[in-house]
DNA sequence: GATTGTGAAAGCGTTCACAGCC
DNA sequence: GGCTGTGAACGCTTTCACAATC
């Protein structure tokens, strides 16, 4: 279920801000979902919930990390040391969450042996050594979209079965791998439309339905 | 629809390539998805195609660009100078498709007046001025994830109403705000789930039923 | 003959509502 | 009284299948 993420950051946070107990529907308002939704989410985890009390934070958190499978790290190797590949290995936000940077790689070689986020750049051609080095199983592309086919196959081959790909070109691989995607342009063109329909909406007088928005609360 | 920014990528791509004409059936094998459903995306903008005959590539590219209001270009500001925003300032993939890096912002003083991707960054108080100077009305997020509540209302103040959020927190904004979400670590976690589940069936060699523990006595 | 456009059917995720339990 | 767990209803998305069209 891809909302485990999220509950999961939620719990996190929650723990460290000394909550024990959670309600499904304090849950779904911090995640901005339906908390029946919630309770169905985590039901699927089983019935770890106390009824008339709520979730054991601590164990839902374990639970979640279990059924995520982060009870371990999964250590990535970054494809591409250009601007992007540096930010991804300099971003905390990758080890601190059980993502290691394990190695990384590139072609070029004025970018071969600098170091970033303290990991030595190696040539593409070494990938397989390093993933099988370091059991690396997850491989992220962060080249130009036109060495991301480049990319992903030296990654297959190399024995790596989960690759994110942040090269705005769909990479085509083997049956039984993995592919997550992140294409920055799309998520843009997303609130592009978002733009350019409010625009529209706007100028036009005849919608005047006023959502019925029934929250209690203004945001805080 | 969600789907269109990914037919648009597909369909220029074909366009550089020469194609004229497209059938559903292609455009769903290039996209990964079923031909009814391109159709019925498709018929969606209107009875563009031609029976017998498919679609004119250049005229849907054009018609779907008008749909996602992609006719103009939409620059955007970057709140962080950091690795994420530097990468995401210098990315070529961001004003390549219509998305022009119109400012960026930090309140590090170290930063402030140092020039990423041809644009010199600016204090986040002056954000507002950007944003009106250049017509803004989308922002990016690319701060550490406790900086990312304070980067939000400072956009919001400015004067942006959609915002795509890199930093690993949830933000909260007024309602009528749209925002756009990429946790990196959230697409990892779910590589690493399906990692998981691919360890835990190569070890099962028959997926035997796991007695649950039924209470009462209904079981049948 | 080939391909679109679209009603109808099927499938799937969400939400409701309430019994069961603390 | 409060909250979970879940069958059932609902609604939305996907897929099928075929008439309409080139």
């Amino acid at each position: 279920m891809a909302r485990l993420p999220v509950y999961l950051r939620i719990l996190s946070d929650q723990l460290e801000q000394g909550v024990t107990t959670i309600s499904s529907e304090e849950l779904a308002e911090l995640g901005g979902v339906n908390a029946a939704k919630v309770r169905k989410d985590l039901s699927y985890l089983g019935s770890y919930g106390t009824r008339g009390v709520g979730y054991d934070v601590d164990f839902l958190v374990y639970q979640i990390r279990r059924e995520l499978g982060l009870t371990h790290d999964w250590p990535v190797v970054i494809v591409g040391a250009g601007n992007l590949g540096q930010a991804l290995a300099g971003y905390n936000g990758f080890g601190d969450r059980g993502f290691p940077v394990g190695g990384i790689v590139d072609i070029d070689t004025a970018k071969i042996g600098s170091v970033i986020g303290g990991v030595r750049v190696r040539h593409l051609d070494e990938v397989a050594q390093v993933v099988q080095q370091r059991n690396i199983s997850i491989g992220v592309i962060a080249t130009p979209g036109h060495a991301a086919q480049e990319a992903a196959e030296a990654l297959v081959a190399a024995g790596v079965t989960s690759i994110l790909n942040f090269a705005p070109s769909v990479i085509s691989v083997p049956h039984g791998i993995h592919v997550g995607k992140v294409d920055l342009a799309v998520e843009l063109q997303i609130l592009a439309y978002h733009e350019q329909r409010r625009a529209a909406t706007a100028s036009t007088p005849s919608l005047r339905a006023v959502p019925g928005d029934r929250r209690r609360g203004a945001s805080a």
